[in-house]
RNA sequence: CGGGAUGUAGCGCAGUCUGGUUAGCGCACCUGACUGGGGGUCAGGGGGUCGCCGGUUCGAAUCCGGCCAUCCCGACCA
């Protein structure tokens, strides 16, 4: 991560002065998405480049976002029957290597500890990049019988990923997340609650979030280091490329066997647990970014945004005598009812400035007050999707907020779907499919033979990958050809190009 | 890690080719006044080891060498 490109705009020098100065500071979507994501991200103050290289800080509003979407997901995670607990950042090397396909697949991203307290380390230290290796030791310790089974534990932590290409939010060399590790006594047991925490993801993703999200299964290729099995959503950002949104593994015995978590079967035999891992990330962010903003900046569903209310005082004649008592009332009012508000009473801006302002930063709803209004009793409520503008009664005002705010949360979702849909293909035609992956491309649905060949083959012509299989009903057996090699199908597959 | 490009104020850039006063411009920032219902106007002001190290020269942002960082494009990833 980076400064933001240098050459991206023309030199203000070169434009002319004034009026026609472009105000957003905002690259338009059409022009490069890229460019524009990066500028809501830093206008929006979501999060800054640090001195460090591949890893960013998440600014105070950007971190109340993720503190939000914490706390969905915490609440679920909790009803679900699942703790919390910390295991630590350092993982011993020798660790991480116990299972082979793990390490396998994380070695090259893994950042190492050499020296501490001005000496040399025996064993060198890992910086997780995710614990399985340092759970599945201390569930060996800690699981002996079946009645110690299911251990269901989840931990809110960071990790690091040594990443040779790093965008905020989306790929960053350290990020946070929640990762869940659970061990059961069966393989059916760890299956259910690898689905059951898919599904938790998915609900909480779309209600909360609003963001639309697909369920699957991961081919064999992109699943996790050390899995059976993986499970993902699949989320359709406004370019038009997918963005995996969380993960849920069913790990099987692998990592029992390799860190020899066994336990007493109600049969007296001695039995390697069943286990599970999951994760979703402060990409999340991201995805929010890309899926609800546009070129007027960041659009937060309500149920996630620090503000869900900006109140606007019109600064007119001796205002401050005025207006911002009555604007004080009604921001004590609405947060009395449990609505998020803030309030910009800042002398130093115009009402238009601010306007502009707190619509870059995405708030759903702005409350302008100002004289005319408060000789009516009203207040102008202005949507930040549609940007209507609301002449609403103080009379039943916190009420009225709630109702709007809910029908933003709701269209947010219902605009992000109906993009999906409007992108989704299915297709049997690999022309088709080619020329769909050009541009703004989306989803593309076609039947897959299964091999490996074909989904590199594809990926190497079209940049586009299989970013799960969906579920179906086993008894519906698959008629068709692969879309590659046109060999019998075995699976039907949504691909897209992905972040 | 391979190929291309760029490092000058918080951000975006000019100046470098052709070495020479005190390194400029727009935005942002500070002070004051007038303003204020969609990014106000005027006046004044602060802010720079010119990526780093070394060399050439009376003199280096500018020329030479090395290093570092970042961005874009290709192989890996939540």
């Amino acid at each position: 991560m980076a400064p933001v490109s240098r050459d991206r705009r023309p030199s203000m020098n070169d434009k002319p002065e004034g009026k026609d100065r472009q105000v957003t500071e905002i690259t338009p979507q059409s022009e490069d998405f890229s460019a524009w994501y990066i500028d809501v991200v830093r206008r929006a103050e979501l999060a800054d480049y640090s001195p460090v290289k591949g890893c960013m800080v998440i600014r105070p509003y950007g971190y109340a976002i993720w503190e939000l979407i914490q706390q969905a997901l915490d609440r679920r995670i909790k009803e679900t029957g699942h703790v919390n607990a910390y295991f630590p950042l350092f993982i011993p090397e020798g660790l991480l290597t116990k299972e082979a396909e793990h390490v396998e697949g994380f070695a090259p991203q893994v950042a190492y500890v050499t020296h501490g307290g001005g000496e040399k380390l025996e064993e060198r230290l890992i910086v997780r990049p995710t614990s399985e290796a340092i759970i599945g030791t201390m569930y060996a310790k800690w699981i002996q019988s079946w009645r110690d089974l299911p251990v269901l534990i989840n931990q809110w932590a960071n990790v690091v990923r040594w990443e040779k290409v790093t965008r905020p939010f989306l790929r960053t060399t350290e990020f946070l997340w929640q990762e869940g590790h659970t061990a059961h006594e069966t393989e059916a047991q760890a299956e259910e609650e690898t689905l059951k925490i898919l599904d938790l993801y998915k609900d909480t993703i779309e209600s909360e979030l609003a963001v639309p999200v697909l369920t699957g299964r991961k081919s064999e290729s992109e699943k996790f280091a050390g899995a059976l099995r993986t499970y993902s959503i699949e989320a359709l950002m406004g370019d038009g490329r997918a963005l995996q949104a969380g993960t849920s593994h069913n790990l099987g015995q692998n990592f029992a066997r390799a860190f020899d978590i066994t336990f007493q079967a109600r049969d007296k035999s001695l039995q390697h647990v069943w286990g599970t891992s999951w994760g979703v990330t402060t990409r999340l962010i991201g995805a929010v970014v890309m899926v609800h903003g546009d070129d007027n900046g960041l659009m937060l569903p309500p149920r996630i945004a620090p503000y869900q209310v900006v109140i606007v005082p019109i600064p007119r004649g001796n205002w401050q005598q005025t207006v911002l008592p009555r604007a004080r009332e009604l921001r004590a009012s609405l947060q009395t009812a449990g609505i998020r508000v803030t309030m910009d009473d800042r002398d130093t801006y115009t009402p238009g400035w601010k306007f502009a302002e707190w619509e870059l930063r995405g708030v759903p709803l702005r409350l302008e007050i100002g004289p005319r209004d408060i000789e009516q009793s009203q207040v102008m409520l202005v949507r930040r999707d549609t940007r209507e503008k609301l002449p609403t009664p103080v009379e039943g005002l916190a009420r009225r907020v709630e109702e709007l705010l809910a029908m933003i949360q709701a269209s947010l979702f219902e605009t992000a779907l109906r993009f999906r849909d409007e992108h989704t293909t299915r297709t049997d035609s690999y022309e088709e499919f080619k020329r769909i992956m050009e541009g703004r491309p989306g989803f593309v649905v076609s039947l897959w033979c299964g091999s490996q060949k074909c989904e590199t083959d594809i990926k190497t012509e079209t940049q586009a990958t299989i970013r799960n299989l969906p579920f179906r009903d086993p008894g519906q057996p698959i008629s068709g050809s692969c879309i590659k090699c046109g060999q019998p199908a075995r699976e039907v597959a949504y691909f897209a190009k992905a972040y």
